[in-house]
DNA sequence: AGCACGCCGACT
DNA sequence: GTCGGCGTGCTC
């Protein structure tokens, strides 16, 4: 018997599972692991991927696969492995963990048909439904006010069927091509045997005889300025015959990267990069960390390993911050490794996101540099792969499955035996941390490669500047220096570090701030619509022209942080040109690099924006950096702030005098005390790190505790408080007597869509198997996830505390 | 998830 | 008797 065992796409826990199907003859050639299948579950038909074959089932009464959707497995048997793990790992369902690695295109959509089998009158009510056709959507039945029972009555009858489509839709584009299909001589004796009539066709004969390659039929017909009539002539003649070849969009296709060379390595480049690629060349598994400062050249290393794989006949994984995918870092892989690039992020449409992936897949490149997702990449000989700023949060996915790219990067390279490269000025702690242990490899880059100095930081104490009486958001040394600037035309990065939330309204009198009625944040002020709407659900209101609890007309929406700083800079200092950027500006598709080259072209002075402007940004006439307000984001309720203001003082100093001219930093601050603002001004990671650390290990965070977090949500709030309270008793009872249970405490956003939100947070040291137990503990509320629509969500090693 | 089936109560 | 609502259990 031939078997396939088959992951169905059906997101519930109890369909999380193989089920057996018989795979029919005409099959059993194509029908391997990986491939998508659609097979009937139930009444109805699902899609499906193949896990595994077998020759016996435990089953009787198997059925059998309706249809296979892939010629070739669209997963490696290593990431159907990958799959398995991380969804073990992350508590999530195996469907979730293969859709995650494919391209959306790649998704199953279902679809469900009223088919008419026979000419028999139905009765009146179908016949005016069918009108005439022999399908009809089942949705316009359900909208007819037909009753179910008149459905059911015809389908025993056998005069109709319900039908269950399943479409995949590959948008995979064609072009049709015309080629001989004769050897040329013959070509050459039939042109001339062609009646004299048939001018064009012998003009497309000898079009063939002097080129005898394939042509795209377009091109042809619009050369020879004839029509499909006279290829089909002579297709019937045998002479050519058409075929149908597969194009991709190429999304750079219409940029020229000049072609660079590498680079002569500095000495400590060369010393970072020898055991790297040693690793590559033994086909070894490890983890190196590369802890290099801004402008000490890593991309320059992470260039010259993959120099190192491509040369073995390897591939190579890349992954970069979406944020900084930037044109500028695509140029620099491009330059280097030219069409034999694939490049993967999310501002590309759906359709070039499949042309990328294709070309992965058909091993037409070897390098492909991408986001999170990246990391899934189908190659099958990886060579390594690099994780460029991997203390970005982007890199963990905040919806299922929330798997993290790095352990996913770490699991793919043990598979493949390569290493994996991670790479920052500014490592996680839990990263250098491990570096520390000897867990991964330490590499240090602690020298710029022009051997300029980094920038000097100048901390100005924001408390003096009110007491001697200067009531601005800037600083009297930043506004002298921006001054400065501007007379030798030097340009300015002005970063609002702050998160960049959006415009609110407030009553002026009372204070009353509009808030969703369904969820518990402020609703966000929309210039164009002129209407107040929430970001967590689908609400939204006309603003309001007076306060509804006081009544007062003084109701007004504040700025984005950046507006009103863009305001005072410009009262301040009339003359500057001034580009912002934030959500507003940034919120059309391609904004953010027009304003970046707008900025590049030095069509403005001063680049104001929020964290947006920190990362991998090079700009040789920058040479001021200004942080206006370095720690507002310190007092966040989350135990990660000061490490992330470090990390964003450490990158956005960087920004200055990375070339000929040289920097400055000015940093503002109402805390100059505080030691990640003190040492990130020094520029001394090492001391962070240590300072840092004494302080995880206090309250117990990580890296000396893994988390885990659970958050319940209901209607209904005592319901998920005493939810939360049964997974924390339940859990207790069954975990490590020194693991910490938290909880139940009410969600940073206490409610979204009128859904009370409880968490409870798992600290634990050592807890072999949590997952498999907090998977069961899990199920125990499955009853009442199902009828009670209570929802439970686990997050291992989370970021966002929400 | 999404579907069928079956039981029950209400109504023509 | 007939219709529709809802709870239950299954999907290889």
């Amino acid at each position: 018997m031939n078997i396939a065992k088959v992951i169905v796409d059906v997101p519930a826990s109890s369909i999380d599972q193989t089920f057996d199907y018989l795979i029919p003859e005409k099959f059993l050639d194509i029908v391997a692991p990986g491939v998508r299948v659609i097979v009937p579950f139930g009444p109805r038909k699902v899609m499906g991927f193949v896990v595994e074959k077998a020759s016996s089932s435990e089953f009787s009464n198997l059925k059998s696969l309706k249809d296979v959707l892939d010629l070739e497995p669209v997963l490696t048997k290593e990431l159907l492995r990958v799959g398995k793990w991380l969804a073990y790992e992350t508590i999530s369902l195996q469907i979730t963990t293969f859709q995650a690695m494919l391209p959306q295109v790649l998704k199953a959509t279902y679809k469900k048909e009223i088919v008419r089998l026979s000419e028999a009158r139905l009765s009146e009510e179908l016949e005016f439904l069918f009108a005439g056709r022999n399908v009809v959507p089942y949705e316009e039945f359900i909208a007819s006010d037909i009753r179910y029972i008149r459905l059911s009555e015809a389908v025993k009858a056998g005069d109709i069927a319900i039908e269950y489509l399943v479409k995949s839709r590959i948008t995979k584009k064609f072009l049709t091509m015309v080629r001989p299909a004769k050897p040329l001589h013959e070509l050459e004796e039939a042109a001339l045997d062609l009646s004299k009539l048939a001018k064009k066709q012998k003009q497309i004969l000898h079009f063939f005889l002097q080129n005898r390659k394939p042509v795209e039929k377009r091109y042809l017909l619009k050369q020879l300025r004839t029509t499909d009539s006279t290829v089909n002539a002579l297709r019937k003649k045998g002479l050519l015959e058409t075929f149908q070849q597969e194009i991709y969009r190429d999304p750079y296709a219409a940029g020229d990267f000049t072609r660079t060379e590498p680079l002569l390595l500095t000495e400590q480049q060369a010393e970072a990069i020898n055991p790297i690629k040693e690793t590559v060349t033994n086909k070894q598994h490890n983890v190196f960390l590369l802890h290099g400062i801004t402008g000490s050249g890593k991309t320059e290393i992470y260039l010259q390993v993959i120099q190192e794989v491509i040369e073995r006949g390897e591939e190579a994984i890349v992954l970069v911050p979406e944020i900084s995918l930037t044109p500028q870092m695509v140029k620099r892989f491009k330059g280097r490794f030219g069409s034999n690039v694939a490049v993967m992020h999310s501002a590309l449409s759906a359709g070039e996101k499949y042309d990328e992936w294709r070309r992965i897949q058909r091993k037409e490149v070897q390098v492909v540099v991408g986001a999170r997702s990246a990391v899934f990449a189908p190659f099958e000989n990886l060579g390594v792969i690099i994780i460029d700023e991997e203390h970005e949060l982007t890199y963990k996915q905040e919806d299922q499955p929330r798997y993290h790219a790095r352990d996913v990067a770490i699991q793919r390279g043990m598979n493949h035996q390569c290493p994996v490269v991670l790479g920052s000025a500014t490592p996680m702690l839990e990263s250098y941390a491990r570096a520390s242990k000897g867990v991964y490899q330490l590499e240090t880059l602690n020298k710029r490669t022009n051997d300029k100095p980094l920038p000097p930081v100048e901390i100005v104490d924001m408390r003096k500047e009110l007491h001697a009486g200067n009531r601005t958001m800037f600083s009297r040394s930043l506004k002298k220096e921006i001054e400065a600037c501007l007379q030798k035309g030097e340009q300015i990065v002005l970063l609002l570090n702050r998160r960049g939330y959006s415009t609110f309204v407030m009553c002026r009198d009372c204070g009353h701030v509009k808030e969703c009625p369904y969820c518990d944040i402020a609703l966000t002020y929309h210039k164009h619509s002129h209407r107040l709407k929430c970001h967590y659900c689908a609400y939204e209101e006309q603003m309001p022209t007076q306060c509804p609890e006081c009544g007062s007309e003084t109701i007004r929406y504040f700025g984005t942080g950046t507006q009103r700083v863009e305001e005072a800079l410009l009262k301040l200092i009339p003359e500057a040109r001034v580009i912002r950027m934030d959500v507003d500006t940034t919120r059309r598709k391609g904004s953010h690099e027009k304003l970046l080259h707008q900025f590049a072209t030095k069509q403005a002075d001063i680049l104001l924006g929020t964290q947006m402007i920190a990362k991998g940004l090079d700009f040789e006439n920058v040479t001021l950096v200004g942080v206006l307000t370095a720690d507002s984001m310190l007092h966040l309720p989350d135990f990660r702030s000061s490490e992330k203001t470090f990390q964003i003082l450490t990158q956005v100093s960087g920004r200055a005098g990375r070339h000929e001219l040289n920097g400055k930093v000015i940093v503002q601050t109402y805390t100059p005390d505080h030691y990640s603002i003190q040492l990130a001004s020094q520029y001394d990671y090492q001391s962070f790190y240590k300072k840092e650390m004494v302080m995880r290990k206090t309250f117990h965070y990580p890296p000396y505790f893994f988390l885990a977090l659970i958050t319940v949500t209901h209607t209904n709030q005592v319901k998920a408080v005493h939810t939360t309270q049964q997974f924390v008793q339940k859990l207790s009872s069954v975990v490590h007597n020194q693991t910490i249970i938290l909880g139940p405490t009410p969600s940073p956003i206490p409610r979204i869509k009128n859904r009370y939100r409880y968490q409870c947070m798992i600290k634990y040291r050592n807890e072999p198997h949590l997952q498999t137990k907090l998977r069961k503990i899990a199920a125990l509320f499955s009853e009442q996830i199902k009828k009670e629509d209570l929802l439970i969500s686990i997050d291992m090693q989370p970021y966002h505390l929400m």
